[in-house]
DNA sequence: GAGCTTTAGATTGTATACAATATTTCGCGC
DNA sequence: GCGCGAAATATTGTATACAATCTAAAGCTC
C-alpha cells in the first residue's frame, strides 16, 4: 500500500506548486529550476516540465526560452486587466447564479460550509488557508453558474489575484472580508439579483482598494501612454 | 541560410496543427497520434507533445491518459456554454472598444483591412481561410479593448467555435456574415456603443441560429436534467 | 582595480531508450 | 461462424543522455 493510486502522480506535483503560489509560500518572480524541482518531488525533469508548462498556461508562471521558468509577477498594468477581467466575469457568474437561484437552493446553502471553514482558518490566523478557501468560494460559485468555459476563466484568475495581493498589499485587511462573502449568499438564496450584484461589486472593488496600484512609477512607457500610441 | 529562424520551430508546429482544426481540414474527434504527427514535421515525440498539451490547454483537444490526444468534440450542451461565453467576452470587448473610440480611431480603421480580405476569401471561395480571417476579426477588436486576458479567453473561444460550427452546422450560410463586420465596424468609428452591441448580440445570434442545437437527443441525462440534479 | 575575453559550470532544449498500458490480431473451443 | 482469451503489436508515459544555451567565474590587458 505504498502507493494508493499512480496516475495523479504529477497532479499532486502540479498541486503542491500550484498552493505554494496562491498560498503565497513562495513570491512572484521567484525562479523554478527544474532539476531542484525534480529532485525535491522524486522524479524526471519530464513531469516537472509538463507541471511548469501547465502553470504557464494558466498565467501563474512565466516561461522565457533557454532562461526557465518563473512565477508571474504583473506589472500595475497588468494587474489592473486581472481585475477588470474578474469584475466581468464574475458579475455575470452573480447574475446567472440568482436567475437559477430557485432551483440551485441546495447548492447555495453547501457553501456557507466553505464560509464556516473561512472562519475557522481566519481564527487560527492560517493566511495561506484563508486565501485558498477564499478563492475556493468565488470558484464554487462560478460552478453553481453554470458555464464551465467561464469556471475555467475564473480559475486562472484567481490565483492570478493572489499573486497581485502578494505583490501590492497596502493595508493588511482581511483577506477577503468573510462577512462579505456570506451576505452574498444571503442574496443569491432568496434570488435578489441586483442586491448581489451589487455586493459582489462592492467586495471586488474592497480587494483592488486594498491594493497600492498607483504607486510605482512604473518604468515601461509604452503602458502609461497606451492611449495615445499606434498599436504596432 | 537553410534555416532562417530557429525558435519557433514548435510554434510553427502548432499553427501548422491548430490551423488544419481551424479551418476544419481535421474533424472534430479525430486522433492525433504522437509518432505521426512526429514523422510528419520531422521531430520527436517531445515537441508534438508540448504542442498537444498546449491545445489541450486551449480547450482546442480532449486528452485521454494512455489513449492518446484528439480533436475536442463539444457536446450540444458545451457548445452552448462555449457561445454563451462568447456573448458575455464580446459583448464586454465591444463596449469597451466603443468607449475608447476616440483615442484608437486609427486602430478600428486598421480593421477594415481584414474585412477586405474577407472579402477576398469569400471570392475565391476559399472557406477555410474565411473562417480564420473572421476568427481574427473577432480577435483583433478583443485587442483594442485593451484587456490581455479577456483577450487570450477569447482566443481559446474562437477555434472552440469553429469546432462547433464543423458539428452542428446545418444551413451552409456565409460562415460570418462580412456586412455585419463591416456595420460592426461602423458604428465602432462614431462611438455608437449601443448600436455596436445590438449589432453584436445580433451576430452572434445568427451565428447559433445556423446551428442545429436541438436536434440530438444528449445520451447524457445529466445535462437534460442538469437544473434539478445536485451537484456531486 | 576596472573592464573585457575566455573558459568552466549550470540549466534548459531535444531526442531517444525503455517501461507501462492499450489495442489489435490470431487461435482455440464450441 | 462466433465468442472468448492470449499473444503480438502499437501507443503512450517516464527517465535519461546528450546538445545547445545561458550564467558566472577566472584570467588577462590596460
Amino acid at each position: 500500500m505504498k502507493h494508493a493510486s499512480k496516475k495523479p502522480q504529477d497532479q499532486l506535483i502540479y498541486e503542491h506548486i500550484f498552493d505554494a503560489i496562491l498560498e503565497q509560500r513562495i513570491a512572484p518572480g521567484t525562479r523554478l529550476k527544474e532539476e531542484s524541482l525534480g529532485d525535491i518531488f522524486g522524479v524526471s525533469r519530464t513531469i516537472i516540465r509538463r507541471t511548469l508548462s501547465r502553470l504557464f498556461h494558466e498565467g501563474v508562471a512565466v516561461m522565457l526560452p533557454n532562461k526557465g521558468a518563473f512565477v508571474a509577477k504583473p506589472d500595475v498594468n497588468a494587474a489592473r486587466e486581472i481585475l477588470d477581467a474578474r469584475r466581468l466575469i464574475e458579475i455575470s457568474v452573480i447574475e446567472r447564479v440568482a436567475a437559477r437561484s430557485a432551483y440551485i437552493q441546495s447548492d447555495i446553502q453547501s457553501l456557507y460550509d466553505l464560509i464556516d471553514q473561512e472562519h475557522a482558518s481566519s481564527a487560527s490566523a492560517d493566511k495561506g488557508m484563508a486565501i485558498r478557501l477564499s478563492g475556493e468560494f468565488h470558484l464554487a460559485l462560478a460552478q453553481l453558474a453554470g458555464n464551465e468555459p467561464i469556471a475555467g476563466f475564473l480559475r486562472s484568475l484567481v490565483p492570478q489575484t493572489s499573486l497581485i495581493i502578494a505583490l501590492y498589499e497596502a493595508s493588511e485587511g482581511s483577506t477577503c472580508a468573510i462577512d462579505e462573502h456570506t451576505r452574498l449568499l444571503d442574496a443569491l438564496l432568496v434570488g435578489d439579483k441586483s442586491c448581489a450584484v451589487d455586493l459582489m461589486h462592492e467586495h471586488l472593488n474592497h480587494i483592488e482598494s486594498r491594493l497600492a496600484l498607483d504607486g510605482e512609477p512604473s518604468t515601461d512607457l509604452t503602458n502609461v501612454f497606451s492611449h495615445f500610441v499606434k498599436r504596432a
